[in-house]
DNA sequence: GATATGACATGTT
DNA sequence: CAACATGCCATAT
């Protein structure tokens, strides 16, 4: 029988999202690689984007390749994003058009 | 099944 | 560095 959707690609993703370490952030693009289908960047944020709310996944170490958040700067998230990257240790850098993510530093698989 | 949209990525201008 | 254009794929209507 034929899935109805390609549950485990979905779920492969969400393993991948929760196997990011604690101080340390992602890219979309990244994370659809690791999971095992890259080019599926998208995919990776509508997930993010139709997840429940008391989710265990830590979306907000998933930036796009900006090294800046997914969400307009002033949103909610885009705020509780930030706090949370802070308080984990990642380093952002403030910047004109809002704070940017020294991935550099925190960009996970580093090695 | 076609059209439109999207928490993206990459390249070119 | 910023804006625009193109690609890639899944979901919604």
């Amino acid at each position: 029988m034929k899935s109805k959707s390609n549950n485990e690609t979905r779920d492969a993703i969400l393993q991948t999202l929760a196997s990011i370490p604690e101080g340390r952030v992602c890219t979309y693009g990244t994370i659809a690689r690791l999971a095992g289908s890259p080019g599926q960047a998208r995919y990776v944020g509508y997930i993010l984007k139709t997840l429940p709310h008391p989710t265990s996944i830590p979306w907000h170490r998933v930036i796009n390749s900006k090294g800046k958040s997914a969400f307009p700067p002033g949103s909610d998230k885009y705020s509780m994003q930030m706090t949370r990257l802070k308080q984990e240790g990642i380093v952002v850098v403030d910047s004109a058009s809002g704070e940017t993510i020294e991935m550099s530093t925190c960009f996970w698989p580093d090695s």
